[in-house]
DNA sequence: AAATAATTCGACCAGTAAGTCAATATAGGG
DNA sequence: CCCTATATTGACTTACTGGTCGAATTATTT
């Protein structure tokens, strides 16, 4: 029964990630509602039925829990830039393809952009600064693409950037989920007062 | 004498004041930088060169210095829309003196839009949040101006504002006085940036 | 059913930071 | 030069919360 001890095995491990993943997202939600030091840990486990204890079978601590949050979104948003690589024959139109991507990360699937990296310490911090530098400059690449083959407005790149990620941004703090406007909704408005901010 | 008394006294409350304003100032700095619970208040007293105890000779709480923070900026806000009242001949035109007021406030004047408002309770956040309603509505008014007058494309009012007041907002991340961009070269790219998006 | 491994918990520990207070230093006014 | 009000402090208290640990409980294997 060689087979059945490695399923079973196989299983318990995916019960665990699993398990993992719940704290993460669960506490990924709290963190943006309230804010990372607003939220316990006895918070996050009791929304999970657990007690705080239990938690830490799962997690090593609660800066790991903010760092994973983190990670889920920069997963996701990597996915994104990949997934417009050679779509798109403009800049503009690969960057619309994208911002509308991130658009939807932000409200359909619930993920958020944690603005919390003060509260992460050491390699930590570090990671997260590194992969937050690595979507900007993604994106940066193909907004200098865009002024490069006449769709995007010649302006500083830089600052044209983080405008558009800053409305992003803040959409965690205002957009709630089943309200009066759709994510899709949002996410086709986003990309066409993008559009029409840089475009030639 | 009795009116030397009176300066005197006059004198007296001026500096005390001054110096209030001065423990404001400083920790919204810091609240800025490294984030409302990661800024102590023995750091916020030992950048002042006083003791902790001190500072509460001129505040109540720590709570209350992030409130008057929040009034701080509310109050240049508050003006800068007040001071673009009758200028500006169309919604656009008036937006964009009222949006450049902005930046520069966030960038020149170093004035920094909080977003740590789940960490002020009862009447305290009410008071922040309705002031942020209040601007958010000034805003939303001189962009339906706008739409009704022609100089604005007409769209959902409220994502186009707060597509806007993110990318506001998302300044104090990233901005860095002293750096190789100056304020006021941000305010013109935004105001640039904000006028394309929105115009018809 | 016994033995073993995976989960979960109550109770506790330790560090941190806000806030208090009695005591002290400083500065003008008489 | 004293006296009063203002300004400042060191030492202390208090409350919270992240994190640990051994025991208990539940599931799994043999």
């Amino acid at each position: 029964m060689a087979k059945q001890n490695i399923d079973r095995a196989f299983n318990r491990e995916a019960q665990y990630a699993a398990k993992r993943r719940a704290v993460i997202r669960s506490a990924a939600a709290a963190f943006r509602r309230r804010g990372y030091h607003n939220t316990s840990m006895v918070l996050i486990a009791k929304s999970l039925g657990l007690s705080k204890a239990a938690l830490y079978y799962y997690v090593k601590s609660k800066e790991e829990i903010l760092y994973e949050c983190h990670m889920m979104i920069y997963d996701a948003m990597d996915a994104a830039v990949k997934s417009v690589r050679g779509k798109g024959d403009t800049g503009l139109g690969k960057l619309q393809l994208l911002y509308g991507g991130f658009a939807n990360l932000l409200t359909r699937d619930g993920l958020g952009l944690l603005a919390d990296v003060d509260s992460l310490k050491g390699e930590f911090q570090a990671t997260v600064l590194k992969r937050r530098g690595a979507i900007e400059r993604a994106v940066t690449r193909i907004v200098k693409q865009g002024m490069g083959d006449g769709s995007i407005r010649k302006a500083d790149a830089k600052v044209t950037v983080f405008f558009l990620m800053g409305a992003l941004n803040w959409l965690n703090v205002w957009y709630e989920p089943g309200g009066r406007l759709s994510g899709e909704h949002i996410a086709e408005a986003f990309v066409e007062q993008m559009s029409a901010g840089i475009k030639t």
